[in-house]
Formats: C-alpha cells, structure tokens, sequence
DNA sequence: GCGACAG
DNA sequence: ATCTTGTCGC
C-alpha cells in the first residue's frame, strides 16, 4: 500500500471536494469476509503536537471467549504532524499516521473499529469512512461524542440507543454502551450497514464505555502511556550502561 | 451574520 | 487531542 502524497495535502477546499467524491465509493451493506481478526485504531500526539502517533491494536475474534478478546499485535508508529485540526477534515490529519501503523502489521484484520465518525459527518466521510475506503476493509466510527446529525435522547440501559440523523437519512446510532454513562455514536464506515456496526459494538463491549479495540487503542495511543513506554525505554537503557 | 464543531 | 489531582459515586 502506497500513499500517495498529493492524496493528502490538500488545501480545505480541495479537500472537501474529494470528500463528496468519495462518499459516493462507500458502501453501505455488508461485505465481510469471517471475521478472525479485529483492529482498533486511534490517533494521539507528541512534542506539543508537532509529532502524531497512531496505534493499532490487534485482537483475535473468537465467538466462544467474547468480550474477551486476545491482543496479537499492538503497533505504534510516529510521524510528524502535517496538519492542524479542522473539524470535518480530520481524516487527512490522521490517517497518514494510521496507514503507517497498519502497513506495520504483519496481519490484516477483516473489520477495524476507528476512534471517530463513519459517515455520521457533513459530507459522509468521516475518518473511519475515509480509513475504509482506502484499505478497502469494513470499517465502523466509533465516537465519543457527537460531529453531526440530530438525535432524541437516548434510553439509560446499556444497549438502548435512537437513530442519529441528517434530514431523512439515518446516519448513524447514539448508543448507550454502559449503564447512565455518556453515549457512544456509532456509524458504518465501508463495507458495513449500521445494523451490523451496532452488532459488533455491542459484542466486542466489555466492562467499559468503549468496545475492547478502540479502548485498547485509546490507551496505547494514549499520553499516560506513552510516559509508560518513556519510562520502560529509560529503565532497559540504565539496565543496560 | 451567528453558532457548532470527531480528535 | 492536550494541560492535570484528587475525589465523588456505584
């Protein structure tokens, strides 16, 4: 897989119109091959933001044992920042970090779970979305909180959730993936219909708020643990003088 | 024109 | 996202 530059430094403008254009690549019904592997991806940032570091968790689905779910691989991979946030163009702030991480990956997984919007976004194209597209690989947005699209309030037990919606098009779901605790928005990205997103959400949910890969993923994109990992690195060098 | 606004 | 400790509650 090789990106190609120009993909992705795009001025806003330019950017935006390539966003409808894909859009309309993205597909909506299941297309899935078994699943024996899940990712979970998240982004997180270094050097006063200047450094961006993309983790990729991979787990091993096995029916018998779920939620528990075994990490078979964990990568982190460090780029510089190319751009700043802009809401709605996040996807080309990120996800040349994240191809760097999944190119690292000595397995593919057959769904990956994105820490993000699918197509719960102004244009439909939201990281997740984005992400799928060009791995050509089921991709569901897993998002802590809301980007676009309008929505009831949402039942208090674990597993209610109401439609997220743009107009008459259903975009996405507000899931309550823990009792009384903040919502998760969950939208298909590619190759997967919301009714099926929903359905592996709720199957990787462990004890937490976040299903097991993206939560996993949050962690080691996270800053706690990259003081961890500073921490690890310092000790194996003073062992080692 | 005035807000809203994933991470 | 990140800056940041303890603390209220199930």
């Amino acid at each position: 897989m090789k990106t190609a530059l120009h993909e992705w430094n795009l001025a806003p403008k330019e950017a935006i119109a390539l966003q409808k254009e894909l859009a309309q690549q993205l597909e909506l019904t299941d297309r899935i091959d078994p699943v024996t592997h899940i990712a979970g991806m998240d982004i997180g940032f270094e050097d006063n933001g200047d450094t961006t570091r993309a983790a990729v968790v991979l787990l091993r689905w096995d029916p018998a044992t779920a939620p528990d779910l075994t990490v078979v691989e964990q990568i982190v991979h460090r780029e510089p920042t190319r751009m700043p946030y802009i809401p709605g163009l996040l996807s080309f702030r990120e996800i040349p970090a994240a191809l760097g991480a999944f190119e690292k990956l000595s397995v593919m997984p057959e769904l990956i779970m994105v820490d993000g919007q699918g197509i719960a976004h102004p244009r439909r194209l939201g990281i997740a979305a984005h992400l799928g597209l060009w791995l050509d690989l089921p991709t569901i947005g897993v998002a802590k909180s809301r980007l676009y699209g309008k929505h009831d309030e949402v039942g208090e037990e674990r597993g209610d959730w109401v439609p997220l919606r743009a107009g008459r098009d259903t975009i996405g779901a507000v899931l309550r993936s823990r009792n009384k605790v903040k919502p998760l928005f969950v939208s298909p990205g590619h190759r997967i219909s919301l009714e099926t997103s929903l359905e592996w959400v709720m199957r990787c949910l462990g004890r937490t708020k976040l299903p097991e890969p993206t939560r996993l993923a949050d962690r080691l994109a996270s800053r706690r643990d990259q003081r961890k990992q500073a921490a690890i690195q310092a000790s194996e060098n003073a062992s080692v003088d």
